[in-house]
DNA sequence: ATAATATGACTGATGAGTCAGTCAGAGAAG
DNA sequence: CTTCTCTGACTGACTCATCAGTCATATTAT
């Protein structure tokens, strides 16, 4: 790895660790230059602004989560085992990659365009399950028709789940994992 | 009213309103002020502070949640109607202060001492419904032991629901009454 | 020696909070 | 009734600390 390289590592982690302890605005330039162990003027070698360096770690997030969904979409094994599977992987990502999401679960909504990429992820995610519910709805495994609504419980689920269990409990990946499982049975068997 | 209490009120409602668009880092004093009509200096007459009277605005929404939950406290009528009227009044609430909710569901996350109050107001909506399904569990009406993971569901769902349908969607509280009494029905059904 | 990296003191803008001063109107004094 | 004084409410230009971003200079690597 070339040197600039390790050095702009070096900055991100930095970032995310800081921007997801203190959120956009608290954070300083120099915070995070100090925590890398480099002058502030090398930051300004990597990145253009301190927005920039934020909204590149918010996009980061957006990607992968994409990417994830991407996988999914030729899937037609049965509805809720593909739903099961998707949302674990969403939420392993996430466990994995804790800084960013409590950045990107936090800290977007004062910046219009920062927004904009929260909710255009969510977005997609949303389509995803509506399109899975509806080939439910359409075989008649589920009964409750408003999908819209549906959607609203599983994913306002997996939000709480991931901010209670993850966050603020630190429960181990396997455990929330098998928690989200029996949480989202308990869903299909609502609207069955 | 006196002229002070008129002078107080209109910027408390201009702050409500810009804290709420812009959030708390990117309204200036200034903004608040020249909403308000009146000039900075009259802002510190009332307001120690710019932090003061965001706190101020957030301990409304919490100590409005909290009266509506201790109305319910004594309630027995049967477990799932004491929830669907409480998580109806506090959407109704909510409903009609879309500013102060927007501020308490978006704004807290980059001040330690803001998060607390979010918290604590989570908790105590957390215990009572806790203490509710405790209850369902104990007369067998509720199969699904993990009283927990059924209380992520139901949080999770009236955070949501209170974020798409009447926040981005626009709904009317009547309609959004409606679904929510479903979406509970649904969670009761899946948990039975 | 030359290019690539890094430095950190500096600058300029910004915005929270201050304070000396204005002013309308309510009584009191003549 | 009219002049004087007092007071509560308000004003807005000013101060001063804070930071994002710059740049002339220094160091390191090839």
């Amino acid at each position: 790895m070339s040197q600039s390289e390790k050095t702009k590592g070096k900055l991100i982690r930095s970032a995310k660790k800081i921007f997801s302890e203190k959120g956009f605005w608290d954070t300083k330039v120099s915070d995070i230059v100090k925590d890398a162990g480099v002058a502030q003027g090398t930051f300004y070698l990597y990145f253009k602004s301190k927005d920039e360096i934020f909204k590149e770690l918010v996009l980061e997030i957006r990607n992968h989560i994409i990417e994830i969904i991407d996988k999914y979409k030729n899937a037609d094994e049965n509805i809720i085992k593909t739903l099961i599977d998707l949302k674990s992987e969403i939420l392993e990502y996430l466990y994995q990659n804790k800084e960013i999401a409590r950045i990107f679960l936090f800290q977007l909504f004062t910046k219009e365009e920062l927004m904009q990429i929260y909710f255009e992820t969510l977005n997609y995610i949303e389509d995803f399950d509506k399109n899975l519910i509806q080939k439910g709805v359409a075989k008649g495994v589920i009964k409750y028709p408003d999908v819209e609504n549906i959607i609203n419980i599983i994913l306002g689920y997996g939000r709480r789940l991931f901010e209670t269990e993850v966050l603020l409990k630190g429960k181990p990946l396997d455990e929330v994992k098998k928690i989200q499982k029996e949480g989202i049975q308990i869903i299909f068997k609502g609207i069955s």
